[in-house]
DNA sequence: CAAAATTAATCAAACGTTTGCGTTATTTTT
DNA sequence: AAAAATAACGCAAACGTTTGATTAATTTTG
């Protein structure tokens, strides 16, 4: 029953010529007569002929398709960004083909690999938490496969990325509380070893220093982004000696396990929250964030497709620039609660 | 500086020998001596050879590529199930192109067309909101390529499927409101083009008539699942003559847009609001649903990814037994609120 | 010790398409 | 009328790997 695809050798005997005039007749190739391109083309759909893609592939070297290497699919942001990055390799006749790093590190290298294997026409990786090595990557440049780094890029600059700029959201959040009057703003940041960790405490440092307030780096408390964690740092605020009264969260699930602790204290009042917001409807909650960093995922998806097709068409593999594209964050301010 | 990658023929040459013992070498055949293999995996490692991919699978006409065609992956549910695929697909050895028909019918029919010419070895679709012909996917059939749909599923029983039970998880969202104490229970509905309409409404029915209550057709009323129209369903209800105290609403989204509604109205204590869970985090809010229907998004990718797997590897195509896989969904009751 | 069996490796074809280079005819230019 | 250009197509190689059929060398067997 499954009868084998029609391929272009069989319209050739069919015809009786050859199968290479019958490729070129296909493409319009104009050493091929108006009559013979015709027939070859009513013949190949009356056949139902579909170019074997895998052999063309394997010929010309290319396979039109682009690999993504990120964290977690089911987290929001990573879901709409690469919901981007489809829409936006379909326009251009791309496929995308994706793998799950888990914020794994050895899984990361060994998905690299397979992407490299599969012969990808290039590279979209949001990195994992754990990974602060970067020779996996570097292979890829003797392979000619060039990479794009979004959303969670390494720390230094001689390769393309498209990121958020956290550090600036966070001069904006921290200036929207110091305008609404807050005095002692408290931040629950994440691990050291981000570099998402280091933007947030520095924009949290300018705002401070530049409105001429004195930084104390006991408000700025790391935490792991459990609940528990979160549970813990919210204790250090409580019991500090200018409790604050203000917290910028380092997420929205940390703002959530804040928001739902401090209601169990039964003083949430005391704190507006300010969060980056990753989830959609944390604008539903009662008590939701009073500002949320939108980090427009989208967006971030949409140009790092666009900056890797890009790379991809360009012919000269030596052009030394590198695609530095920072993506302004905005502060979204949720509506007055009344 | 972009070194060629090295091939069998390579090795071959270097080692004085064919290019046919060196795959063979490579994939630990019989026919090859020890010392030979040997030397063989040596030099090969040495020179980091890579198979070519897009080689072998021109060889082989198998692709180890499965496609997943989805409505929306940034829609929560998608983005789990699509995530449980990657995985299940991962450990076989296999990889995953995706592409959303945003639930559109004409983008769907291109993309199954997309899929077939990347001749992908299966393929994974929930079909858009807007299909009702089926026909794209039955040519499939004559190119071998067996499909395996999940969640939404087309209405007939003669494909692979695996879908949860909207009309077993209605019931039991209905028994519990009737525990509950609730004699009047509203529904907002979908449109009754969807077949997850249907099924909302017959287990409304059994339900209620199996309760011995009597079944008032004007309880359950359609929506188009927008926040206005959400509205203009609770209207309904509250002018109904027998005010409704519970309502099953479609999904999370028309929960989120009933409750601010009500809120708005100050009537939200007037009602128990039983949805499906769709999202994540809306056991946070305040006044949240008194119950959940759990459609375990991740179990149903994994169960459809192994289904559809198993396809692949079953050799006789003849196998007319179709996959007709039911994930049986569970009502989550949230914590009782203080 | 000859015949049979085993071991180790090679040959060549095949997968479907593309493409540089030839080869004819036919037409155009001098 | 000869030379040059053009049009229309065929030839064959190439992409890298796999695999059935063979061969050659060695070992086992009766």
């Amino acid at each position: 029953m499954q009868s084998k695809p029609t391929t272009i050798k069989e319209i050739a005997r069919i015809l009786n010529i050859s199968p290479s005039s019958v490729s070129r007749g296909l493409h319009d190739h104009p050493s091929i007569g108006a009559v013979t391109r015709e027939k070859i083309k009513q013949l190949a759909k009356s056949l139902n002929y579909e170019p074997n893609n895998a052999a063309i592939l394997f010929q010309k070297g290319k396979t039109y398709t682009i690999g993504v290497i990120l964290p977690e699919l089911s987290e929001h942001f990573f879901s709409i960004a690469i919901s981007a990055i489809e829409d936006e390799a379909i326009k251009k006749n791309y496929t995308v083909i994706f793998a799950q790093s888990h914020d794994n590190y050895e899984q990361e290298v060994k998905l690299v690999e397979k992407m490299k294997n599969q012969r990808v026409d290039g590279l979209l990786v949001s990195i994992s938490k754990d990974t602060s090595k970067f020779d996996h990557f570097e292979k890829l440049n003797s392979f000619n496969i060039p990479v794009v780094f979004f959303d969670r890029i390494p720390p230094f600059k001689n390769v393309h990325y498209v990121a958020c700029s956290l550090e600036s959201a966070t001069i904006k959040a921290v200036n929207y509380l110091l305008k609404k009057g807050h005095r002692s703003i408290g931040m629950i940041n994440g691990p050291n070893t981000l570099y998402a960790s280091e933007e947030r405490k520095d924009g949290y440092m300018q705002a401070i220093t530049f409105n001429r307030l004195k930084f104390d780096p006991s408000l700025v408390v790391n935490c792991d982004l459990t609940e528990q964690g979160t549970i813990e740092a919210a204790n250090q605020f409580l019991n500090h000696k200018r409790k604050p009264t203000a917290i910028v969260a380092f997420n929205d699930y940390v703002a959530l396990f804040l928001i739902k602790y401090f209601k169990k204290l039964n003083v949430i009042n005391d704190f507006d929250v300010v969060s980056y917001a990753n989830l959609p409807i944390i604008s539903y909650l009662d008590n939701s964030p009073v500002a949320s960093v939108e980090q427009y995922p989208y967006l971030q998806g949409q140009k790092a497709a666009n900056i890797l097709l890009d790379l991809i068409h360009s012919p000269n593999s030596e052009n030394q620039a590198y695609y530095n594209t920072i993506v302004e964050s905005d502060l979204i301010v949720n509506e007055v609660k009344e």
